[in-house]
DNA sequence: ATGGCTGCTTTGAGCAGA
């Protein structure tokens, strides 16, 4: 299995993109998240006519995520669009089970700055994500956990980490979540193989951020160790936040042996 | 030191993102 995930800020802007890349990179499946589009706006044709089958949940102007799976990659079943005990008007999560592999579509709050109330509902948030992920974990052998994290779990994974240290992304309660979901037994893909230094999957439209490569790593696929053992590897397609409307986001990508 | 961009909004200046 080809694994994406991709943060498209905005479906409607990003889909011609979205629409050249998907015949380029063939992923099997992908897994979108801020598609700001209700369910009946994710032009499920046209994404159709590149070959593929989509699954969401969406809302209006914010958050909002979505699967994509390749026609005849197999049976998509238990789809599910909420975490259970945690309410929550926002669209952040999407889980299926696709040709036997549980994947998991988080768009994890992204909590501006450390001590507001939206830093508050990222740890409530995630503290959700963990109690869910459990059972899951406990359920399925193979599963796979994939989104924007907005969590660059170590130093390495920020241009600047003392600029960063202690700021919403880094900061420890944040680190410790991700160790959290890794105690569960998930694997970070990207950190099975040796990868070049300062390699990032999201950089600030200001600034000139992405041109100074002033990024943070926060977007990610968490493999269950059966899925790990069988990943033959994984990377960030960098060239994808360059050209006309990019998304803020590149994609990660992990390779996964039948 | 701040903000610097992009996408969204009952089309406007303001919010949100990260």
């Amino acid at each position: 299995m080809k694994l994406a995930t991709w943060n498209v800020n905005s479906l409607a802007i990003r889909l011609p993109r979205l629409l050249q890349w998907l015949p380029l990179a063939q992923p099997d499946v992908v897994c979108l998240q801020e598609t700001k589009c209700e369910d009946a706006s994710l032009h499920c044709a046209e994404i159709a006519q590149v070959g593929y089958d989509a699954h969401c949940s969406g809302q209006k102007s914010y958050n909002g995520v979505a699967l994509l799976v390749r026609h005849g990659f197999g049976d998509v079943t238990d789809v599910v669009t909420a975490l259970p005990d945690f309410p929550d008007p926002q669209k952040r999560v999407i889980a299926a089970t696709i040709a036997g592999t549980r994947v998991v579509n988080l768009y994890v709050p992204n909590g501006q700055t450390v001590g507001s109330d939206k830093y508050r509902y990222k740890l409530d948030w995630c503290a959700a994500v963990t109690a869910w992920l459990a059972g899951e974990v406990a359920r399925a052998t193979n599963i796979a956990v994939a989104g924007d994290f907005n969590i660059a779990p170590e130093d390495r994974d920020v241009h600047d980490p003392l600029a960063w240290e202690g700021q919403v992304m880094c900061s420890e309660p944040e680190r410790a979540v991700f160790r959290s979901w890794q105690a569960l037994g998930l694997v970070d893909s990207f950190r099975l193989f040796e990868q070049p230094p300062n390699t990032f999957s999201w950089w600030d439209y200001r600034m000139l951020a992405f041109p100074k490569n002033r990024g943070l790593r926060i977007d990610h696929i968490l493999l269950s160790p059966s899925l790990a053992a069988s990943c033959t590897a994984c990377h960030i397609d960098r060239p994808m936040r360059k050209g006309e409307k990019p998304s803020d986001h590149a994609p990660v990508i992990a390779e996964i042996a039948p």
